[in-house]
DNA sequence: CGCGCTGTTGAAACTTGTCAAAGTTTGTGG
DNA sequence: CCACAAACTTTGACAAGTTTCAACAGCGCG
């Protein structure tokens, strides 16, 4: 099992004054009197099997959530029936963003692999945030972090051609695997070529010929899900290069 | 001129106490008094001239801005100079929120034509809405509505194709248009081809097919920038059927 | 009043989507 | 533990949609 856990997150930790994500969190530069009151918030956990909604359209927003781990898709469905995937998360990664502004959910979320969430009650957390200056605009942090991916992404749908998309795609993944100690060449991937060009704006099948493209040309090495980038230099020149 | 400010903006109002927008804005809600502190604020105003940028990537983030009159398009341009439009923003709506979480900000904002914003100082913005619990989730909301918005527009970018696009562009723009006491039907664009194929993710070319061909159907009447909408029933036809 | 920017239209080229078939993996139940 | 079904992936051939290149028209700014 390539995929370990690594050794900072094996032990099970409880609290978010304890929590090896707090960088990528909401937590980060608190005080530990401010962790403490931090962690009475964050009090519950939620285990979302793998193909499980962690919430739905429709459904009514009370919180927000920290992935702690496991791996998570974002979509939304159009009355067509079209799906286009949002966003794909990971440990440490919040979710749920999307209800506060209709207090109703505006997306789906579903497990991608069996994970376990952090519950931040909405309420209590602007509560609190009105207490702690830190907590607040580390919140606010978050949520334009949110805003300027969303930008990148948009960025990638507008302008890129199949294979720049996909090399965007990988680049990015490769980062964040890096980012939680994971290795930046060799990773499993948790969702299906489908999944990948919903993300991407492209069908299956043009996912699974740009893999085998980047492979035939020695970029990386594809065995279904399983993905080991031989060539990062040469990903990042196919995303920056013309596409004359 | 047919997009004369309609009645109710015409004065010139002085404070958040007195705007007309302030339901699209920060101050939905709040008491008198919490509201005069909000004037105080929001103290200072700019003008910017048609084509200038309120701000540009790389720029010092102080500030959001809320748009009083004019239009504006906010973009991201990549190194080898690929420009993808991430939104244009009329009256009410806030710009800079690119920018809370890297203290610079990640786009560019350009006046579409001569427009005013009042300049909302962020960390002042961050201290009263710690004291004024409606002006807290105000701000949330306005951040999350941002981030539904860029999901619906991903949705567009990703399984949509040309003229289902520009319908829902249309249909945006008009219903827009209508919250503001404009016309629903009638309206002048203030962004060229080549912006609005940057906003759809297609060439400039396209948008121009597209807009003719909707023409011919009987669906708008162009005549250049001026748009007139004959058949709105007809343009979601085309947003909900499918491609086949 | 003219130059330049913007918009329109046509034809050809290219990229991606569609349809189809076969191969592979995974999960379930016997 | 094996077998089978279902889901997922790969690959090919062809079709469709969009872009590219090019020419020209129109409007608006200086």
């Amino acid at each position: 099992m390539p995929q370990a856990i690594p050794v900072s997150l094996a032990s099970i930790k409880v609290a978010c004054s304890q929590c090896s994500l707090r960088e990528l969190c909401l937590s980060e530069g608190l005080s530990n009197e401010d962790l403490q009151k931090l962690d009475e918030l964050v009090g519950a956990r939620r285990k979302v099997r793998r193909g499980q909604n962690l919430y739905r359209v429709g459904d009514n927003f009370e919180a927000i959530y920290a992935v702690r781990t496991g791996f998570f898709k974002t979509d939304v469905i159009m009355e067509d029936g079209r799906e286009q995937v949002t966003g794909f998360q990971m440990t440490g990664e919040i979710l749920g963003m999307d209800g506060i502004g209709t207090e109703i959910h505006n997306c789906n979320a579903v497990a991608l692999e069996d994970s376990e969430v952090c519950i931040i009650p909405f309420a209590q957390l602007e509560t609190l945030s009105r207490e702690i200056t830190t907590l607040q605009h580390n919140f606010h942090k978050v949520m334009s972090r949110e805003i300027v991916r969303d930008h990148g992404l948009m960025m990638l749908l507008g302008t890129m051609r199949a294979e720049e998309r996909l090399a965007a795609f990988l680049l990015n993944l490769s980062q964040r695997f890096t980012a939680r100690g994971y290795s930046p060449a060799e990773f499993h991937l948790r969702m299906t070529r489908e999944e990948i060009g919903s993300y991407l704006g492209l069908k299956l099948e043009t996912v699974s010929r740009a893999f085998s493209r980047f492979q035939e040309e020695g970029l990386i090495g594809v065995q279904q899900k399983h993905i080991r980038i031989l060539d990062i230099p040469g990903l990042k020149k196919i995303l920056s290069h013309q596409q004359s």
